[in-house]
DNA sequence: ACGGCCGTAGTAAGCGCTTTCTATGCGCTA
DNA sequence: TAGCGCATAGAAAGCGCTTACTACGGCCGT
């Protein structure tokens, strides 16, 4: 049915092995025979079977890309920035273009399971690099799942590259993994509550991610560093509500954190998304942003400058360090010293910050 | 190295053959064989090798799924729809999941060759499926090759699904395609311009996205059959202006169209992000919106209800479109009737158009 | 009591490539 | 002219699975 490369070598009279080597271009093979096999290949309209070569070579063209959640624009800057550096080849001829890979982006909506099962579909289909992008889950028994798998996909040659995630605990003290971008949360989270400190807010509220989320927490430990630094620690843990990334939750939060601090000045969100929930929410009770509150978010995704007024934030560099992941995932870059690197978070000031009122 | 079949088939003693069965389950096996196979399969660690698998199988557990942009929501969404229809099998053992595929996204960056690329690559991993999702570029000599692409997929078994693009025309008059859902973005933009019309809107600027996309041609035409209907056909032209679908599109066109037509009460914008981006220029010259000049979207995209004022648009049913998408192509749902099926694209009138001053 | 059938398990032939090893022809040098 | 090395091509052995096809007991019916 299909045509094979056997059909392609008899059609140019040559062996299946010359076929093969011209393809892959990689041991000489005299121009008029290469021609002839070219032709050949034209001809049958003749495409490798992936499987097949990537079997008897035991090397794999598939490098994973694992998201939190693929509607995200957050994961989508991440992975397309990846991406662009690992897949789609120039050439798209019937051979495997010299090394380059094809990326693959695994959507596992945040669920633990689902991360497990698309890194043993990875290993399963021998990837050449796996991507993990985003926070992880803190639970003690997934880690070491997680880690565990990782290690035997390293085992396997599969280079592994986590991309804003904390680098892992490995149980056996060996590093499996072969560079670690970490975003710096707490430090940001930190840079923007002491910028609204800095405006006079003292009533802070904070709509935080999901529990167990290290992306959740870590920010949630930089605001509570600096609020602490100004003696405000207490008021923390009051003010602050837990829910998913999403807009809903930004909403739902601030008009709970009304009811708990109806004198509230300032509501700092998880990210940018959560941030104008929480906008929509102030509006709608008739609060003026950022005159009455101030409003801040996380990430600096696009829309962000858009918002109305432009939300303050604090700037991830997610195409850049999606980008080094891609490079790192496919070997071109080296991995950075200690194998992690830190990714800086600087604030962005915009108009939904304000001096507070009073 | 690393563990095979074979290796698990020893510990268990049975042969390969048995161990094979009791991972695919699609053969009697005695309880207590199966269970010991079972346990020399944990306590090895063993793993499938899927290339291995799908050789001897003859058949791939990848489904591709084509974006242009996968930064962006609007394929994010449809992407993550899909996916969640396909991917991500629950039970994580070491055989395949029953009927699970591994869905992989494709990011072409709106370019052709990357289109040609991804579909051959897919093509070489005899992949089971394709979805194409958003529009294509109208270059017919690459929409020839794109079908006579799909063809060769379809040929090869796989299902090919396109998911708001339109339906490809076939050189042979065959029909490769298993199913194509068409967004009825012509109706859309038609309803959203006679919307403007009823308000009184008279000098209404159009920022359409990229030449050559189907996508930007049906809008456009939309939005001039209604100008046509009103009388004001020959406006279009003149107060139309092509770019991205990014902001920086939507805010140097309206700068643009303002230097055209001082006088334009209202902008209608490709797409929701472009909108912003016209909102964001609007604001800068001092204009009110909707007071001064109204401005529009499409697709309803999460933010765009967040926008300031929040943006009138045209709803596009993305996830279910998604869903469906990812459902046809594991063959889950049965075609629609002629292969064609349209999804609705309805407007959604919010706070940034309102009556033309005067 | 014997043939046949069912339920299990094993044997072995590939799936379509890659790659090592071997063979051949040719132009050199000594 | 014999001997050698180089450039090129072929033969064949897998890569790790799946899946006919075959084999072998035990249980049934008559």
């Amino acid at each position: 049915m299909t045509v094979t490369l056997a059909d392609v070598a008899a059609r140019a009279q040559v062996s299946p092995a010359t076929v093969s080597r011209v393809l892959n271009g990689n041991y000489p093979v005299a121009a008029t025979t290469r021609e002839r096999v070219l032709r050949a290949v034209d001809d049958l309209d003749y495409v490798l079977n992936g499987q097949a070569s990537a079997l008897a070579a035991a090397t794999s063209d598939l490098v994973g890309i694992l998201v939190n959640d693929i509607a995200d624009p957050f994961f989508g800057i991440m992975a397309g920035a990846a991406q662009s550096q690992i897949g789609g080849p120039e050439g798209a001829g019937a051979g495997r273009a010299g090394g380059e890979k094809l990326a693959i982006v695994c959507n596992t909506g945040g669920s633990p399971e689902r991360e497990l099962t698309y890194l043993t579909l990875l290993q399963r289909q021998r990837a050449a690099a796996v991507i993990l992008t985003g926070g992880a889950i803190e639970d003690p028994e997934h880690s070491a799942a997680v880690a565990a798998k990782l290690g035997k996909l390293a085992d396997g040659g599969a280079r592994v590259v986590l991309c804003g995630r904390p680098p892992l605990e490995f149980p056996g003290g060996g590093e499996a993994v072969a560079a670690a971008l970490a975003f710096d949360n707490r430090g940001g989270a930190r840079r923007l509550t002491e910028h609204l400190l800095t405006l006079g807010h003292r009533r802070i509220a904070y709509v935080a991610g999901p529990v167990e989320r290290t992306t959740t927490r870590h920010r949630l430990e930089g605001h509570r560093d600096a609020m602490e630094a100004a003696g405000l620690g207490r008021t923390v843990v009051a003010l602050t509500v837990h829910g998913p990334y999403d807009r809903r939750s930004g909403y739902d939060a601030t008009l709970e954190l009304l009811r708990r601090e109806p004198a509230l000045t300032a509501v700092v969100a998880a990210n940018d998304t959560v941030a104008l929930g929480a906008c929509a929410a102030l509006r709608e009770l008739g609060r003026s942003i950022p005159d009455d509150v101030s409003v801040a978010g996380f990430d600096d995704l696009p829309f962000s400058a858009d918002a109305m007024p432009a939300l303050t934030t604090v700037r991830l560099p997610l195409h850049e360090a999606g980008a080094r992941a891609g490079r790192l995932a496919m070997g071109r870059e080296a991995a950075p010293a200690g194998g992690i690197a830190t990714v800086p978070a600087d604030l962005v000031v915009r108009g939904s910050t304000a001096a507070a009122r009073g």
